[in-house]
DNA sequence: AAACAAACAGTCAAGCCTGTCTGTTTGTGA
DNA sequence: TCACAAACAGACAGGCTTGACTGTTTGTTT
């Protein structure tokens, strides 16, 4: 009888991975208030002791958690970047994607992260960082994509405004998803930045 | 000894309010999750009999206290905008007004409660028509105040999407207050959208 | 003034959540 | 092969929350 060998290190690996990602599942399912460890644990297929074992506390698992969704965040972001057409509709194209990523599960996950943090200074302290990072190479991605130049006055503000405009779209998607309204406003967006930018 | 007599409807007004506001305020303090019933008897004053007498579960209280938010929401932003000066600066100054509301605690107190909407179906139900008939309301007034032309086409689309940016920003705001940062972008959004209203 | 209803007070039990603890299995180094 | 450490499993206690329940006070009505 042949025993199927699996190093320790791999085994920590992906379990922590299955738990980190329960955890955003049962985030964007249950939201922060309904997020337990022990629905997490039963989530992922995980003992209470294992999880305890790998997570001393509910805070070192959201903490990770938060991480783990940071990277995915980035990585789904630069996917949907690559894959945004050129074309005469560059601009409104960019926009739609940035309006779809800041209105999938990723965004809610965080979404809920962010206002928990609002009133758990823990949980800020793992946020908070993590959060303007992703800020900024958001930023930095938008110039890019869009082409547009930063050394000209008003460009930034310009950016900055478009992105927290998706974001407010963002968080009203979370509640009632409204694709139409929300494609229609980009659309109109898109038409006036390319002016403003020219 | 001359007894006060307080009618039996005031006394149950007052301690409806008491209850409501304490609710409120528990939500921008301790957020949804940290915000028990317990809590908000201590901070109105209130024995758990009685609260439990004025509200028998914790989401009628909750509800009614999303519509006395409401109330106040609506009741904060018609004075505010009332208080916009006129002049050449009109656009700046109306939207650094809607800015400030969406950063403003009661904004903060519907954030709570929206997040924890989306993941309670009997929150939801309350906060949705709610919700639905404050946008309207707040658009309405935005288009006065902005004096724009909404049988232009595209107009629409801009007020909408003008709100959403505050929204977004107010979305900001609730972590790392940044008002410099906020007016920078909205003086920007004006000039854009002075340009493209007229 | 008496009877009734509303308002108010505080205790209690059931349930859930978190983190500790003890015990078992599995991989690793000597 | 043996000893050790990491990984895993599940029971348990302490604390908190919610809503039910009983009893008391206060206002209203007749």
């Amino acid at each position: 009888m042949t025993t199927v060998r699996v190093p320790q290190e791999e085994r920590s690996r992906a379990m922590r991975a299955r738990l980190m990602d329960a955890t955003i599942e049962c985030l964007v399912e249950r939201g922060f208030g309904g997020t337990s460890t022990t629905l997490i644990s039963e989530r992922a297929g995980v003992s209470r002791g294992a999880q305890l074992h790998h997570f001393p506390t509910k805070n070192a698992l959201v903490v990770a958690a938060v991480e783990h969704l940071t990277e995915v965040r980035g990585a789904e972001l630069a996917a949907a970047a690559a894959a945004v057409p050129d074309g005469p509709h560059r601009t409104r194209d960019v926009l739609r994607m940035l309006g779809e990523h800041f209105a999938s599960p990723v965004f809610t996950a965080a979404l809920e992260l962010w206002v928990a943090a609002r009133t758990d200074s823990a949980l800020l302290a793992a946020v908070a960082p993590l959060e303007q990072r992703i800020g900024r190479e958001t930023h930095r991605m938008t110039v890019e994509l869009l082409g547009a130049d930063e050394t000209q006055p008003g460009v930034r503000q310009l950016v900055q405004a478009t992105l927290d405009l998706v974001r407010g779209l963002g968080l009203a998607a979370t509640i009632s998803d409204d694709t139409r309204r929300r494609n229609g406003i980009l659309e109109q967006w898109a038409d006036t930045l390319d002016e403003a930018l020219s």
